[in-house]
DNA sequence: ACAAAAGTGTTATCAGTACACCCATGC
DNA sequence: GCATGGGTGTACTGATAACACTTTTGT
């Protein structure tokens, strides 16, 4: 066994896309603790996160905070920022808290934030309570995390612009209006639907199937997917100066 | 004074451009070190960096590393990125230095890069033996510096197509052509100067100046500033879906 | 007068934007 | 048969890309 890092470690913005509901998610778990005297000290939510140890990369570190709270591997995964402002944990419940835990004071988070689907993940049987929030409705955060929520959608909604990481949110197969919805839900803009239509048909890597989701109720929808291969094969870089 | 935090370190990739060369270079410092026999064990370069103290923001630290290389404050910075393998300080050379140097093998790095023209650093009198290498000819790198530096590239590439920060490496007053040049070295491609003329002339917070530059010789060129005012007030963000 | 860098205009093509109605199904 | 979300086409506008020659100065 590895010898943890005391004064590093690693925080996850798990984002999750509920695809019926078309809003994006934030997985938070509770921070809970009551004095000997049942008095309620601490109550809120914060993102997991965890030392990271001896022998691992930041990467690996990342990848198990994930897989020990959501079993799972293998997601999208995006460091985004370090946080190590010397006052980041000094709230009067951080303080309390850190206590009850028995951890450094002055540490320095490496945050990555994750994309998946929240139906990956089995909310039910989840020992460290966690729950999916929306990022547009937070609820009470623990230590810098709120800050680091914010930071991690802003970059987010920068990368989704020019990175095809929206599918990491969507099912293998996906309608058009879909994705309109996801891009709609992370940068909070309404976009029209014949103009977005047509853009992404016209994309090479989005690929109509032989299939329709007959779904719910109502016309049924084409269905598409999105290859990474040809995405790969035909995107050269783009030197667009767009200031 | 404040306590060194052993295991953090913050390492500065400072970008200075060079106006008469169009040339985008880094600043690197000498790693020697010769055994008690005279052999030379090491003789390499590597970023400037340093560990965090105790009651010190990151911001703050790459501030304060910038400062004592160059003396310079106010500087453009941008952090990056977080380094942490643990295989990073595990080169030979890179051993025999930490020994010398007596700092913790298992450190992990922020690193940051900076943005300035050469002109600005004194570099006669300096006592790191600092100096500036074109980004396009590294010398050899000592730990993980090198990737650091094509990380830090990689990143201001991206950056200096949507946002203006081109500007922080010219001088106040520029010529379009400079401001060409500018983008040339940095994305290692060429423009067509009619219309990057025409495009750069369109904004509106490209100013053009009474002045002209009489500078080395042939026919003067009309001079501009970019008013940072203007730009904030006039821009607004663009949600081009752009894959 | 010549070398060297500055500066200039037009056209064709493509992509983005705005906009309103019919379609296929489940109930 | 009607409510619901799925799907479609056109015209306008603005930006990009390709392309070659004239201008102004210093020497």
């Amino acid at each position: 066994m590895s010898k943890k890092i005391q004064n590093i470690s690693v925080d996850c913005v798990v984002f999750g896309y509920d695809i019926k509901l078309k809003t994006l998610n934030v997985l938070l778990i509770k921070r809970y603790l009551e004095s000997k005297k049942k008095k309620v000290l601490v109550d809120d939510n914060v993102l997991t996160g965890y030392h990271m140890y001896e022998d691992e990369t930041l990467d690996d570190t990342a990848s198990r905070v994930l897989k020990e709270l959501t079993g799972l591997t293998g997601q999208y995964k995006q460091q985004f920022k370090a946080f190590g402002n010397p006052d980041r944990l000094t709230g009067k419940k951080d303080m309390l808290w850190i206590k009850n835990e028995q951890f450094n004071q002055r540490t320095i988070t490496i945050a990555y934030y994750f994309l998946l689907k929240t139906d990956d993940v089995d909310i039910q049987n989840n020992q460290h309570q966690a729950k999916w929030y929306s990022v547009s409705q937070l609820p009470q955060l623990g230590f810098d995390h709120e800050q680091i929520i914010m930071e991690a959608l802003d970059d987010l909604k920068v990368k989704c612009l020019s990175e095809p990481i929206i599918f990491e949110l969507l099912p293998n197969k996906f309608t058009i209006n879909e994705v309109q919805d996801v891009y709609q839900s992370i940068l909070s803009i309404e976009l029209d639907n014949r103009n977005f239509r047509k853009k992404m048909i016209n994309k090479k890597y989005i690929i109509a199937l032989d299939e329709k989701k007959t779904g719910v109720s109502k016309k049924p929808s084409q269905l598409y997917m999105f290859s990474k291969d040809i995405y790969l094969k035909l995107h050269r870089k783009t030197y667009l100066i767009n200031l």
